[in-house]
DNA sequence: GGTTGCCTTGACGCCGGTGTCAATGCCTAA
DNA sequence: TTAGGCATTGACACCGGCGTCAAGGCAACC
């Protein structure tokens, strides 16, 4: 399977097949041409990456998920390294929601406050009631 | 004030000043030299530009809060177009809340497989009961 | 042999806020 | 006069996952 091909099957671009090959993530045999070529099991491999990058995880962390699909496994996430990923972007996540609700009751008072300003008879000086 | 004294008090670089000015945030008169002139109100506008900046707003959506501030509210939150931005802005983090969460469950669902599998006894060949 | 289409490597662009370096000018104190 | 500290503008670097263009080689069909 040629790189063109691959990129059809896998629903992206070749630049993002070489991209993943250039950071040790996908592999690929070459022709006498020069041609890359490709495993039939690599498609497995590349829509393995993509649904994690879409899952948010970045390229170094999707390394040791390829791994465990290359050493046989039927899925990428039962090999221990994979699990340490996931523990840690879980925790990354828990981290970011709460950061994210935090920020999100500040936004909900500034809000209130600022309609309860408009509100008030007396927004354009200083109220000494 | 000068650039460096603004920089300091305001608890940022003076590139970064720089940089908000020629965004048209923050506004300097020039000296013969052709030195930064600061007015101390612009302190109180860096403020507001920081504060935001950190509350993950971008630049663009700082400029309203700047105008409030500029026309002589006591917060930079009460103008209508601030008060855009905000509920813009709530509605971006809710959705983002949203995503997050998903991607939690996710998470959590896999690392549950992985610890499944790993405490299922025929983890190295296919199951067959 | 010419056209079309797929392949190759290499390199710049993007986004956004800032660090950092360069080359140069102004001000002040010793 | 000179040193050193602050100012100026301009421009590159970063991060990360690609898009996109350039310049060229190879394959296959007319």
């Amino acid at each position: 399977m040629l790189i063109g091909e691959l990129a059809t099957r896998a629903g992206t671009s070749t630049r993002t097949l070489r991209y993943y090959e250039q950071h040790g993530l996908v592999r690929a045999e070459r022709d006498a041409n020069g041609y890359r070529q490709y495993e039939d099991a690599e498609l497995r491999v590349v829509h393995e990456i993509r649904s994690l990058l879409a899952a948010g995880f970045g390229l170094e962390d999707i390394r040791p998920f390829v791994a465990c699909l290359r050493a046989g496994n039927e899925s990428g996430h039962v090999c221990p390294d994979s699990v340490l990923v996931l523990r840690r972007k879980l925790a990354e996540v828990d981290g970011f929601i709460g950061q994210l609700t935090d920020l999100r009751q500040q936004l909900r008072a500034q809000l209130d406050e600022a309609v309860a300003h408009r509100e008030s008879p007396c927004h354009t000086q200083t109220c000494q009631p």
